[in-house]
This record gives C-alpha cells, structure tokens and sequence, in this order.
DNA sequence: CCTTTTAGATGACGATCATCATGATTGAAA
DNA sequence: TTTCAATCATGATGATCGTCATCTAAAAGG
C-alpha cells in the first residue's frame, strides 16, 4: 500500500515526533522499533526505509527535541522582555516541565543516557547544548563574554540537575523543594555574601 | 559445587560491587544478569539465589553505591577541615570524577535512568538523596537550618547537572569549560549582585 | 491507460534478555 | 563417617529485540 509524496513526508516527521516524545518518556532502551511505529500509526516493516538504522533515529529525534526546546525558549524570552531569563528558568523549574519529560529538556530526560551512547547521537547532544548556552548567555545581563558564557554554562547545568533530581526523587515533597530551591538560586541567591 | 559459608557472603558482596560499577558505566538496561555474573566470576544460574530478581538487584546496586559516595564525602570533609564543602565540589567536579562514571555518583550516572524505574529502585534513589542533602546541609556555613537545606540542594543539583552535561558532551574542552563553569560558581560565585 | 517505482505490511532471522528447573558437587551437621 | 542441604553450573524457556527479505498495491511518470 503506497502513500502519496506528501504522506511519506508527513508520516517521516510523525515518527520522528513520536520517536522524540518516547524517547525523552522510556529512555533509548525503552522503546523499540515496533512500539514506535505502532505508536506512529504504522507497522515497524516501514522503518529502515526512512532511517539507517534506530542509532540514525535516536540522532534525528535527539535533534529534533533539542530545536523544539531552543524555540520554546526564544518564545519565552519574546513574551517576557524584561525578565527572560526568570520566565525561562520558572518554566524549566515548573513542575508541568518535570511531569511531563516527554516533551521537555533532552538532556534533562535523556542526559545520563546520551552519555552511554555512540558518536551520532553525542554529537547531536554536544551542537545542541552549544546552542543552548549561547541562547542563554545572551541572555545574562552585563559582563564580558566569557563571565557570561561561564554563568550561563553555570545555570544550565542547575537547571538540568535539579529536573533530573526532581524526577528521580519519589517523593512529591522532596521534589517540589528541589525545584524550588534551585529556583531561589538562580532567580536570586541572598543578597548577604560569605 | 558448593562454596564455603564466608565464600557464599564474598560471592554475594562481588556482585553487588560489580553490579553497582557496571550499572553506573552501562546503564540498567545496559548490563544482563549473565554479563553480570560472569564479571563477577561466576555464571548467571546463581544469581536468584542471590536476589530475588534483577530489580531487586538494582535496587541494592543503588543502595550500595549511594553509601559509597557518602563514605567518600566524609572522608573528604575530614581530610579538609578548613574547607570541607570545596574540597568535595572539587573533587565531584574533577575530570577523575566524570570519566570514571562507575565508582563515581549514582545521580550522575543513573539520574535520568533512575526516573523511569519501579518502587524499589526509586525509593531506595530516595533516601539517598536525603542523606546526601542532609550531610551536605551540615557542611554549608551559617544561616538558619532552612536555608542551609536549600543551598544545599541547589549545590547538590548543580553538581548533578555539571557531571551530566560533562559526561553527555563529545568534546574535551567543552567538557572541562562546563566543570570550571559550575566550579567557580560554588567555590565563591563573583562578589558583586545584581 | 499502461508501466515503473516504491512505501509500507507481513513475516522471519538470529541474538539477547530475565527467569527458572535440574543436576552435580561439596561444605556443614549429625 | 554418613546424611543433609545448599550453591553454583548447565541448559531451556518464552519473550523481545534490531534488522532485513519479500510481497502488495497504489502513486508517479510517460
């Protein structure tokens, strides 16, 4: 059963979609093939027409999930001119970001995994945490360039921790208060100073 | 073949020091019960005499490997009485620390992994963290015992987030720039506020 | 309208997985 | 010394995995 020009493309970039959703939600190892296709509507005999192999597809959604974060995030930045970087960190802090991994941070999902993975899919994650850090460095106000980049290296990775915490934690109270506390951080340590 | 009664308790404790290395370095799904058990020197028709499944392995594994950073802790604060706090950010954030993901952190390693894990493992993650935080809390100077709490998750998050990041990332000096960032960041962020 | 091309469905391949049944060996108890 | 019990080795189980070969039907091109 042939589909038409336009079908082909539409059902590539579903499974990419569904593929970048379960990943994020199962991790790499938890979802195979079959369930991805099955959850695209399709049957998994159709896969490796459209992918080299599932080590091509977890790149391409790896990809693609990191581009969806980067546009949530300049959204974000656009509605709140005047404190972007507070909008963006109370919506990464939030707990709809820690509930729902699926259609969050890559790396806050699927960081600890990335890691174990082969060159593809780490060279994926590293372009993208690139573009990440320089979205959020110009974002922090003053400074030179290099104290810029330095913090905002600094608060992405507070950002990652305290999700990847939040989630691992499996007390609700727990991990409301690591959300919260890494917040107070970021939008604000104490002014007093040691 | 039976083994000898302190043989039996030997055999046991190398699995769970195998166990709690390999699943750092390979991740849960990473490592199968004969992988397991052949690295631990014995072959995997045993191991349900020993756990009664690879869950509940898991989640000793965990247990383990959590009291082992405890240890680590306390010797490093013991050892540098003058500066306990920095002298464990040092060594969390060392590039030691990142590339030998088995004897290091569990949230590092397992952070993500461990979210999409049963009870057992989640709970056991858990008490973990709270005995972390709290030896963490005792560490951090002044203030009342709310605040320290709170710094002290911060802190622990982006310890957390710093390894992930370095770990995740395929280029060297990106990866040393990330543990220098939040390095400098706890050791005594810049003197002026906003 | 006819031919060519191809997306996707079906099914099978071998490998690996967690788990369990059985048996052999041998400490420990009697 | 004899009997018991238990640990580990061997092997099988069924399920699931990534991957590929084959077949079909329909879209695309003439």
């Amino acid at each position: 059963m042939r589909v038409s020009r336009e079908q082909v493309a539409k059902n590539r970039e579903r499974v990419l979609d569904v593929a970048a959703r379960l990943f994020r939600e199962r991790g790499f190892d938890g979802v195979g093939v079959s369930d991805l296709m099955k959850a695209a509507g399709l049957t998994h005999g159709g896969f490796y027409g459209h992918f080299a192999s599932k080590e091509d597809l977890m790149a391409q959604a790896c990809a693609r999930a990191l581009a969806g974060s980067l546009d949530r995030w300049s959204r974000l930045a656009n509605d709140a001119p005047e404190g972007p970087l507070r909008a963006i960190a109370a919506s990464y802090l939030s707990a709809a970001h820690r509930d729902r991994p699926g259609e969050g941070c890559l790396l806050a999902a699927l960081g600890t995994d990335a890691s174990r993975q082969a060159a593809p899919v780490r060279r994926t994650v590293t372009e993208g945490l690139r573009s990440v850090v320089a979205a959020l460095a110009k974002l922090i106000p003053g400074r030179s360039e290099a104290v810029k980049r330095e913090r905002a290296l600094a608060t992405f990775a507070s950002l990652v921790g305290a999700i990847v915490l939040a989630r691992a934690v499996d007390d609700a109270a727990l991990s409301d208060e690591i959300l919260k506390a890494v917040s107070a951080t970021i939008s604000g340590p104490p002014p007093s100073r040691s």
